[in-house]
DNA sequence: GAATCTTACCAAAACGTTTTGGAAAATTAT
DNA sequence: ATAATTTTCCAAAACGTTTTGGTAAGATTC
C-alpha cells in the first residue's frame, strides 16, 4: 500500500489541499509549511498516484513508441540507440516512454489508437517515416501530438528531424574515387522510405556532380541478413560493383560478410560504407566507414519539439536539421 | 476528447454500468445486449480510460524494465533483443512495457522507487542480475513482484529464467580442441554478475573435465570496444591465447576486432567464440561461433511467471531452465 | 476602530472507470 | 394465483489526485 496524499495530510495535520499545492509550489502556501510537507514527503516515500494524477490532469506525461511492423522484430540495433536517446531526454522531464510493437492479432494501427483513445501517452515519436505514412496522416487528422524523424511527403505539417547529408555525401563518394574505386553501387532499402529516398537522392546527386557514370541500384529490406543474400547474387553478376554505399549500417554488416565470403579483401578489392554509426560499427572487419547522425541531438530534438507541441506552444511544422560527420575507417580504404 | 463509456451508454439509453460488464463479458448481461454494446463501443472506437480504469482497479496493467546503469547507454544489443522478446509477449496479453534508463539526477533506485510508488507499473523484469543484486533486495523487501533472468545468491526466493548451459559448454571447448586449439582465454565481464559467474564456471569445469590446464582470464566491461582494448593487450603478451572464449557476442566483437589488427586470422590462427547468438553475429568476419540463448522462450517464462505471480497464483520461486544452442561458425575454424 | 487587502489555508467537485449491493421484470415452481 | 427463482439491469460509492472557489485570520490603510 503506497502512501497517499492522504498519509501526508493527516501526519501534518494538514488538508490534502494544501500538501498538493505545497507539493506543486504554488504561492499560496506559507515557506515554513511547504518546506515541512516537501520533507514529510519525502520521508514517507510519497510519490503521487499516476492513475489519479492522470485522470485528474488528463495528460499521462508518456510518449508513446511504436516500432515500426516493417521491421518484424525490433532488434535493429538503430532503434535501441534511438530509444536510448529518447529515454534520456525524456526522462530529464520526468515523462516516461512507452513502448510496444504491434502484434498479429492487435494491428499497429489498433495499438495506436488504443493508446490514444485509452490515453496511456500524451504523444508519439515516429521513425522510419515514409513517403505516405498512414501513421501520419492518422495521427495529424486525429489531433494527436507527434513528432517524426524524417518528414513525409503528404505536406502534412509536423515537427521533424531531417537530416542532411548531401555535402557529406558528396565527400564520401569523393573520398571513395580518391581511393581507387570507381563502379559504385547503392544497396538501398524499401523505395517509400525517407531514409532510403533521401540517401538514395544524395548517392545519385554526388555521382552526378562528380560526373560519373550512374551506378547501380539495388534493393532490400534492409536487414543485415537481406543484405547478405541481395551482395551475394551482385557480386556473382559478371561486372559487379567495386564500391558499395549501403542505406545503414546493418545492411552494410551484410555487405560486408557477402564481400568476405567472395574472397574479396574489403577496403581493397571492394569499399563498403554504410549510415547511421552505430557503435559496433568501429568493431566490423574492417571497421566501417559511415555516416554518423548525431543521436543524441536527434533525439533531444524530438522531445524538445513534442513537448513543446504538448504545451500547445507549438509552431506547427518546425523542422531541425542535423547533420552526419564522416568516419573514414578501413572498409573504404582507410 | 476521446469518447468516454458515457457516450456509450448514452447512446444505447444503458446504463454506464451495463456497458462496463457488457464489456468486461460478465454473465449478468443479456447476450443480446452485449452484442449491441460490443459493436457500439467498436464502432465509436471507445476505449477505456486507462487512468480511470487503473486507479479503479488499482492495476497498471503495465510492466516496468529499467536499463541496469551499468550499461552507460542501453543500446546493447542484447537489451533489444531481449525487450523485443518482452513486447511481444506483453502485448499479447494486453500489457504494455515502459521503459527507461537511469538518468544521473534521478538515480536508478529512485526510479525504481517512483514507479512503484507512483503505481505506473504493476511489477518489474529484471536483468543483468548480480550476485548480491540491491533490485532483488529492494524489490522483495518492498513485496513488488518482479522475475529475473539469473538468480542472485542472496537466497531471496523469487520466480527467474536459468541460462543452463555446462554441457554445450564442453562440447565448444570439445570442439576447439578438435581444431586443435589449445591456450583458452576467458573474456569474461564485471565479476558479480550472474551471467559472468555462471559462464565463467562453466568454461573451468570444461576445462577441468578435459584434463587441460587453466585458461588465461581477463576481465573486461562487456562492451565491444572494452573487449577490443583489453584483448589488444591480451594478443601482445609473450605467450598470448589462441582460443578466446567470451562472456557475450558483444565482447567477442571487440576480441574479433582486436584478432585482425593484430594480423591474424581467425579460425585459423585463433579460435573466437561468444555467447547469446545476436541476429548480427551471422554477419561477423569470419561469422561468430556463439551459444544462441533462446530469447523468445525466456522472454515467455519470465512474462508467464510475472503475471502469476501479479495474480497471486504464483509458487514463491519458480525456476524455469533453457538451454543454449551451440552454433559452431568460422570464427572457430568452422 | 472600521474597512480593505493579504496571507494561508481548506471543502468539495471533478476526472472515467469498476464494483457492490440491490431492484424490477420475467420466468419457473408450487 | 402466489411464491420462489432467475434474468437483466442500474444507482451510488470508490479509487487518489488537482483545481475551483471560497473563508478566516492577520496585516495594512484610512
Amino acid at each position: 500500500m503506497p502512501t497517499t496524499i492522504h498519509d501526508v495530510a493527516k501526519k501534518l495535520n494538514l488538508s490534502i489541499t494544501t500538501v498538493s499545492r505545497a507539493l506543486d509550489g504554488y504561492d499560496d502556501v506559507a515557506d515554513s509549511t511547504r518546506k515541512l510537507v516537501v520533507v514529510t514527503a519525502q520521508k514517507m516515500g510519497y510519490a503521487p498516484n499516476r492513475a489519479a494524477r492522470q485522470l485528474r490532469r488528463q495528460k499521462a506525461e508518456t510518449i508513446g513508441f511504436i516500432i515500426p511492423s516493417i521491421s518484424k522484430h525490433f532488434n535493429e540495433p538503430f532503434f535501441t540507440e534511438f530509444m536510448s536517446g529518447l529515454g534520456d531526454e525524456l526522462s530529464k522531464r520526468n515523462f516516461d516512454l512507452l513502448v510496444s510493437n504491434a502484434t498479429e492479432d492487435e494491428g499497429e494501427r489498433a495499438l495506436y489508437h488504443r493508446w490514444v483513445n485509452s490515453q496511456k501517452v500524451d504523444g508519439f515519436i515516429l521513425n522510419r517515416v515514409r513517403r505516405h505514412d498512414w501513421r501520419v496522416e492518422y495521427l495529424s487528422e486525429w489531433g494527436i501530438p507527434f513528432a517524426g524523424l524524417g518528414r513525409s511527403h503528404d505536406g502534412i505539417p509536423y515537427p521533424s528531424v531531417r537530416i542532411e547529408a548531401a555535402d557529406v555525401y558528396l565527400n564520401l563518394v569523393r573520398h571513395l574515387i580518391d581511393r581507387g574505386f570507381s563502379r559504385l553501387a547503392f544497396i538501398g532499402g524499401p523505395a517509400d522510405l525517407i531514409n532510403q529516398i533521401d540517401r538514395l537522392k544524395w548517392f545519385k546527386n554526388a555521382l552526378k556532380k562528380l560526373k560519373l557514370e550512374p551506378g547501380n541500384l539495388i534493393t532490400t529490406d534492409m536487414s543485415s541478413t537481406g543484405a547478405y543474400e541481395a551482395v551475394c547474387a551482385l557480386l556473382s553478376s559478371p561486372t559487379p560493383p567495386d564500391a558499395l554505399l549501403c542505406v545503414n549500417d546493418q545492411t552494410a554488416y551484410g555487405a560486408l560478410h557477402a564481400a568476405h565470403e567472395h574472397g574479396l579483401t574489403v577496403g581493397r578489392d571492394i569499399a563498403i560504407a554504410g549510415f547511421d554509426g552505430l557503435r559496433d560499427s568501429s568493431h566490423t572487419e574492417p571497421p566501417l566507414t559511415t555516416l554518423a547522425v548525431p543521436m543524441p541531438e536527434i533525439a533531444h530534438a524530438l522531445v524538445q519539439m513534442l513537448l513543446k507541441k504538448l504545451n500547445g506552444e507549438a509552431s506547427e511544422a518546425e523542422e531541425v536539421v542535423v547533420l552526419p560527420e564522416l568516419c573514414i575507417r578501413a572498409s573504404t580504404g582507410g
